[in-house]
DNA sequence: ACTTAGATTTCGCCG
DNA sequence: CGGCGAAGTCTAAGT
């Protein structure tokens, strides 16, 4: 990895066409071909940048990052007015980051334990294949009746929608024409719970922490 | 900015929590707070990171990051088992950065020259609004009827359904039960073109260099 | 403060 | 290779 504090002027062509006039920026050359323009501000994300993989050409005082894209070429053209400080350092690869709290998660857990969404709750089957995609989780409840249940880390109106397209086409068999549905998320915005119950729809507010140690229902659960 | 590499060892707590054990990192304190943790692949994304406004606590060995995030807190724990380079450097403001080629300019354009849409075509007016949301181009063919124009950088199935719902509720108006749909981008995706040929709707690809030197309508149109 | 929509979204999976 | 969906999406703008 190399490190490299420049005022520079830099310019992006390819799906858009970027102008960064010059300033004091940092510029970072990963080992993989990855080069990133940060500013001083404005956290996460690099003014400009280039993906691999790339082609470097080194110059003068003009460093340029190609890379082929489809049929057209991106080009990342930076102009070096006055180099200020560098470092160059072997960095080696780099252990995998482990992540734990996404949708695949909650879903695993509210597979183990649907009971927890409503007592008497049974799962019959994660990804119920529908022709407009798969339903998280098929249950069914304590009267034996088919319950829906979507899973989302952030429970949107996007995610309503998406639980009413599956019900629309679950319930045209009749042996599923009663089938309800409920939205489970981490967190369940307002809009969308407004529109679940306006859509006789129910929703949960399913925290990952809890539901692994939870043996009884012991959610926020809204029925419609 | 200072920036430090070093092998560490980084745990983050909030939305989720993640884990990257013991490695060779760049870190990057911008002057605004945030903070970035790159390994030398994976070019963009820093593996983890937090966005301004956060509280720094430099330890001797532990590097604490946190964040107020609504009722809970964000937390980036980075501890040093070896500090291996360090560069501290002052950058100052950075000049903005001037982007062209995005939606906006796209709608600018084409608000401009609607006729390279198609010949005859008048633009009635910019963001009409409805109650499922703004149609980008309203406007009047040549025989005077009603044309809803959405604009995308990329036209998906996704651009083809928003379409579709502005139609449905302006066609609902009498004055517009005739109201036809042009889904006009840079790139308009195969499927995008199918389901706009079936639902009976156009599609343009739309260069935006071409528009700003047109005259005469020389896009791809199809009508389905 | 919350919501919406765009992004050079990126990224990963699966066909 | 393209299509689809998730992401600590992030970010800016509107309300």
């Amino acid at each position: 990895m190399r490190l490299v504090v420049a005022r520079c002027e830099v310019t992006y062509t390819g799906r858009l066409t970027a102008y960064l006039p010059e300033a004091i920026r940092l510029l970072v050359f990963k080992a993989d071909g990855s080069v990133l323009v940060h500013a001083d501000s404005g956290g996460y994300k690099p003014l400009n940048w280039m993906t691999p993989p790339t082609v470097i050409e080194d110059g003068e005082d003009v460093i340029v990052v190609r890379k082929r894209a489809g049929r057209t070429e991106d080009r990342l053209e930076i102009r070096i007015a006055e180099l200020l400080a560098e470092l160059e350092h072997e960095l080696g690869e780099d252990a995998g980051l482990e992540k734990d709290g996404v949708e695949r998660h909650l879903q695993e857990a509210l597979a183990e334990q649907p009971h927890v969404l409503e007592d008497g709750l049974r799962l019959v089957r994660r990804e119920w294949p529908t022709d407009v995609g798969p339903v998280d989780l098929m249950c069914r409840d304590a009267d034996d009746g088919w319950v829906a249940v979507e899973i989302k880390r952030v429970g949107t109106i996007e995610a309503v929608e998406q639980l009413s397209r599956y019900l629309e086409v679950l319930r045209r068999d009749p042996a599923l024409a009663e089938c309800r549905g409920i939205l489970a998320a981490s967190e369940v915005k307002p809009q969308a719970r407004t529109l679940c119950e306006a859509r006789g729809l129910a929703w949960a507010e399913a925290d990952l922490a809890l539901i692994r140690g939870a043996r009884e229902p012991e959610l926020t659960l809204f029925e419609a």
